[in-house]
DNA sequence: ATGGTCGGTAACCGA
């Protein structure tokens, strides 16, 4: 079973990368955040001619999720209680088994501002939400973009973003807290490159450079990763023409999950 | 040099 997650800024400008890359990998579960599309725009014929199911939550101009699915989703869920929040960011499904919930963590701007405020907020009441999922669902993969990187192996320059966006303490606070109600971050349970990010600013050639942060994540519970075969970044996708500034994560699981 | 590039949407905001 291949479980992936990508945040492919706007579905509609990247549907011709995701497509492609459903037709050579051939995932089983794909997480996409960041779709910027109103569900009535959604572009469901291309990916359902793939032989997917898909399900969506989105919005105008911002945000927007969706899982791609081989195995038909049930009991979808698109808000939690206790987080009253028009902003389109959470999809969870019940997928062959498992429960798979797809994350948009809110970027929060800058430390100490509203919208970081929020972010943390957000992941507070997320990950007591998670909490009950975890118990009720013990194959649980909670993936997407989490806009935070958990340490500093995970970040090109640890010195220039030390309690910066997306590296600051609180947030990797709650990153642990994420972990703590049962969650293993996929990835570090395998050897990986030299500095594998995710994601890399469209700005100053940071693809060519490397100049990376690793934000998005693939954590499940151990029931599951006991069966995980390997994780890792497809850097692919992010060297394309028009490419999104994230790159797919790809977890493989094999058939033992118990 | 404290910038720079995208996407959505129509002068900027968000990332």
């Amino acid at each position: 079973m291949k479980i992936a997650t990508w945040n492919v800024n706007s579905l509609r400008v990247r549907l011709p990368h995701v497509l492609d890359w459903l037709k050579t990998v051939e995932p089983d579960i794909l997480a996409l955040q960041e779709t910027k599309t109103e569900d009535s725009q959604f572009p469901l014929e291309p990916l359902q001619s793939l032989g997917y199911h898909v399900v969506f939550s989105g919005q105008k101009t911002y945000n927007g999720v969706a899982l791609v699915t081989r195995m038909a989703p049930e009991n979808n869920i698109t808000d939690i209680p206790g987080l009253e929040d028009p902003q389109r960011r959470i999809l969870a499904a019940t997928v062959g088994g498992s429960r798979i919930v797809n994350l948009y963590v809110p970027n929060g701007s800058e430390v100490g501002s509203e919208k970081y405020a929020y972010k943390l907020d957000w992941l507070q009441r997320v990950t007591g939400w998670l909490e009950g999922e975890r118990q009720r669902h013990p194959h649980l993969v909670v993936l997407g973009d989490f806009n935070i990187a958990p340490a500093d192996r995970d970040v090109y320059d640890p010195v220039a973003f030390e309690n910066k966006l997306l590296c600051s303490a609180p947030e990797r606070a709650a990153f642990e807290a994420l972990l703590g109600i049962g969650l293993i971050d996929s990835l570090r349970r395998f050897d990986q490159p030299e500095k594998t990010y995710t994601w890399w600013d469209y700005r100053m050639n940071g693809f060519r450079r490397n100049l990376g942060l690793r934000i998005d994540h693939i954590l499940a519970t151990e029931a599951l990763m006991s069966a995980c075969l390997s994780c890792e970044v497809d850097q692919g996708p992010r060297g394309l023409e028009r490419p999104s500034d994230h790159a797919p994560v790809l977890a493989i699981f094999g058939d033992s999950a118990s």
